[in-house]
DNA sequence: TTGATTTACGTAAACGTTTAAGCAACCTTA
DNA sequence: TAAGGTTGCTTAAACGTTTACGTAAATCAA
């Protein structure tokens, strides 16, 4: 009645369960003979492991935990398929969490994952709090950081450089012969996505000798809404420009609507640069031009390393700061 | 050195295993005196049970297992957020399985779950192969069945009605006073977003006395690229239409790029509607008119129903047809 | 032939829980 | 006071594996 257990294959066998164990994982100290009878055994019987018997003897459970912000996200789940992919091959599954950036949902989560005994963490897109850092620290697994990373401790982390980024989205503007460039900005006390990007523009600007102009950066959360009311502000109150850039692809579709609502030609008019070439950016019209964020292959590295981490203890795994690259479409236009 | 165990705790509280783990788990039979002691060892030690160690003994994981076509989509992840959400509430975890569609992978995703004795299964917008059902009853574990269905076995699914949602949208471009009315399908292969959202389609025009002309559809595959070459098939090949009603989001943007790009004004010189209401329906310009989905609350659904199976084995529960509405966005125009 | 080595197993402990069964001490009740 | 109940525990088996250790038989070397 009860599925089968390696006893009941050892019976039918004839033989113990060691041997039975022995044969399942092709270690020796059997004749050919008796791998043949157990066989045959597991077969008839349709014996599959137990799965959960084994790690608590292995101590090893062949699955990591994957924390996100909003699983829903286009930004996270192109990560989360990365992650999976990766471990789906070496024979790790996920668990997801969404913490809904809620600090009492993410250490209840980061308990349950404890409970359940991962065999380690992959944490993205979110500070991570000392608290957060206790707890995992607790459990003695290894992490991995996502489109994130800790000053504080060392923790490796897969992340592009959005300094440099954001740098790099500018001067293109400039290039394209742009000098009159707004900014949407996400909230500066976001350390990841939100100042350096804000600090990649600006430095971008001193260092083709244009004057930066707070006037001209308006602030958003990184979602479509605020974007709206960031384009409206800068286009009633900050002094003229012709290009924008966005710290993301939703604020740079947000921003952009609203200018095409009120009546100006992208990219004619107005110029605008994304940031993380999410799917959508190819969906719009025009295609936007934004910076690409390969992150899928950042889930990827991040289950490699964590891996590498869970198999071979001891041994060190280094932060990588992945490249970007910035993928023309058609919302920046050459100013002659 | 190792975490602590409940055999730790009992030793350090001078009482056995049993005694903490009934006080552990509020059942009766110590005193209040006991019940202290035990508790201040487990606060001491900062015990944290064994979620595989329990799981052995209940057999019980508290773990789901959803399988995907692809985790990444903006369908599955939207799904994905609705189940997570209510398994979180209900203390479940939910690990995440990236079909590719490919039966191989499939397949052997479901020995893992079956390995990891998840308590119960939840499989989205693929048809159910009868190897995959075959499995999955091996295993003897709930399964409910999302954005999908099996006429052949009884399965409890939760999805919305496609031929009505489809005959509805079509309706709905015959009410705004359009007779010419083209369609962009999936694969009439497809026997739950193919064929069914055609004969929607269908049943509308002849319900409303308009003829239906096959070379007014044209099929593609549900994503981007396909529906642009549609469009064009339509715009060079079809009698005129001033309307398209397309089986996916994806495909009505792309269809909407592709006119867009010829010049046509949407909604001034065609009208479109799409399926799905994901997230970038609103994104784009002008925001898509298109029947909404409520995925995130069909994966709830589903999440409670198979939850439900799993904690009351014995009961019953049905399938679910949601309700899809239509929303009333910028593609569509009135025609005089 | 003898002793040593190898082969082919079996035995049993261990992993960390839950829980049925048992039991001593105390409390009722008649 | 004796029979029965209750309270507050402990003991030990069980869940399904893995694996260190033991051992009998077969093989080999000298």
């Amino acid at each position: 009645m009860n599925p089968p257990t390696i006893k009941d294959v050892a019976k039918a066998a004839n033989v113990s369960v060691a041997t039975v164990s022995r044969v399942l994982h092709n270690l020796d100290g059997y004749s050919d003979k008796t791998k043949q009878i157990v066989m045959q055994a597991v077969e008839a019987l349709g014996y599959q492991p137990n799965a959960i018997a084994r790690g608590l003897v292995n101590k090893r459970t062949q699955t990591i935990g994957v924390l996100f912000p909003d699983v829903s996200s286009s930004f996270s789940s192109d990560i989360l398929h990365g992650i999976e992919e990766i471990a789906q091959e070496r024979g790790f599954s996920v668990i997801v969490c969404n913490t809904a950036e809620e600090g009492k949902r993410t250490l209840k989560y980061l308990q349950v994952l404890r409970e359940k005994q991962v065999d380690g963490i992959v944490f993205t897109s979110e500070v991570l709090k000392d608290e957060y850092f206790q707890a995992i620290k607790d459990m003695r697994v290894p992490v991995i950081l996502v489109n994130t990373m800790s000053q504080k401790h060392m923790i490796p982390y897969v992340k592009v450089d959005d300094r440099q980024a954001a740098y790099q989205a500018t001067d293109y503007l400039i290039q394209k012969g742009h000098r009159e460039i707004a900014m949407i900005s996400g909230s500066l006390k976001d350390q990841i996505a939100g100042y350096p990007r804000l600090d990649g523009y600006r430095q971008a600007l001193a260092d083709n000798g244009i004057e930066y102009m707070e006037s001209r950066v308006a602030i958003g959360d990184f979602e479509l809404e605020s974007s709206r009311k960031a384009m409206q502000k800068l286009l009633t109150e900050a002094p003229p420009f012709t290009a924008v850039f966005a710290a993301s692809d939703e604020m740079a579709i947000g921003a952009m609507n609203y200018a095409m609502e009120q009546g100006l030609k992208i990219p004619e008019d107005l110029s605008i640069i994304g940031y993380d070439d999410l799917k959508f950016a190819r969906m719009v019209h025009p295609p936007l031009t934004t910076i690409h964020q390969p992150l899928t292959l950042m889930g990827r590295m991040a289950s490699e390393k964590l891996i590498a981490l869970i198999e071979d203890k001891g041994s060190q795994v280094s932060s990588s700061i992945v490249s970007h690259h910035l993928v023309e479409r058609q919302t920046v236009r050459s100013k002659p």
